[in-house]
DNA sequence: TCCAATCGTTGAGTACTTCCACAATATACA
DNA sequence: TGTATATTGTGGAAGTACTCAACGATTGGA
């Protein structure tokens, strides 16, 4: 039995965005990147790690050697952060802390044999799920978004600069 | 005296991210969405206004009339979590409560001549901040961007409806 | 009538981030 | 040389945001 007098006020069946917020790009970019950023996180918990750990497995793996006050300034995040992340890493052996011998107030952070296993295993659930989210786009479409993507964010911060 | 700011400035390795993940697609989406989100929380702060309080006057732009539940589901956010922001909304005179006399645990909530003018204000500084987000990319490329991204968030979730 | 479900609300619990203080160490300078 | 100041990694406190379970008021159906 249908309500009374309560059309007005009962919205769509199904509930949707302003389209205000649709018709922002910008709007888009923050929900989009959001839902990604969580879909990740809990993709990769399944694998046992959070998304700053695979971070900084993804730097070790081309640094080899990193202190941590750079792992943190690179990823943006507080150095006191980044020191449980580097606990859980290293609890799990796929990374090694050796106190630097010049200065001994520096912690040399380098990637294990076991973490660059990890790594790999990361890397393609990383990648599927990409394809996965991306599906709906082209090959010519999925370049061009990125390329914006890269102009954007090196526009913002200049922390990104060009893979080569 | 000693100028260590000078020393900091002169720093020789600029902290830049791993090409692994400036790579990733999904990668410079998220971390692209959040900065983005942060930037536009700030300057919407500035205006007295928090990102959800300006989703909900964007939404009562163009319904005139939602429940408390119908903008909970369509923004996606828990409906205790929305109370607190329409207490604050309705503080600031922007919305108004009333309660459905069809439905007393209702409540109708619309937004008032006050709410439509701040509505304005925020619309035009969102813009604005858009604009300078995106001043990298040309007509063209925003246009393709844009879609891109709504096909991506539409196939994420079904409450992206296509505007117009 | 009674019972289950819904609405808005509250509060507790949790996770995350930011900020500050600390010891160990390095550097600058008189 | 000695002394003051900076930096590195670390721990902890405070603040914030989100999730979840419960509650009173109310509705609709059996």
């Amino acid at each position: 039995m249908s309500t009374p007098a309560l059309t007005q006020l009962e919205s769509p069946i199904k509930p949707c965005l302003p389209k205000e917020l649709v018709s922002s790009t910008a709007f888009l970019l923050a929900r989009v990147g959001m839902a990604i950023k969580m879909r990740v996180i809990e993709e990769l918990g399944q694998a046992g790690c959070g998304g700053y750990e695979y971070s900084v497995l993804a730097m070790l793996g081309e640094a080899a050697q990193e202190t941590q006050a750079a792992i943190a300034d690179s990823l943006g995040v507080d150095r006191s952060q980044l020191v449980g992340v580097l606990d859980t890493l290293e609890k799990n052996g796929l990374v090694e802390r050796k106190r630097d011998p010049h200065d001994r107030r520096r912690h040399a952070v380098s990637i294990t044999a076991a973490g660059k296993r990890q790594l790999v295993r990361l890397r393609s659930t990383v990648r599927e799920l990409e394809e996965s989210i991306l599906e709906p786009l082209d090959e010519k479409t999925r370049k061009t978004v990125h390329e914006a993507l890269f102009l954007v964010a090196a526009n913002l911060d200049p922390r990104y600069v060009r893979p080569e």
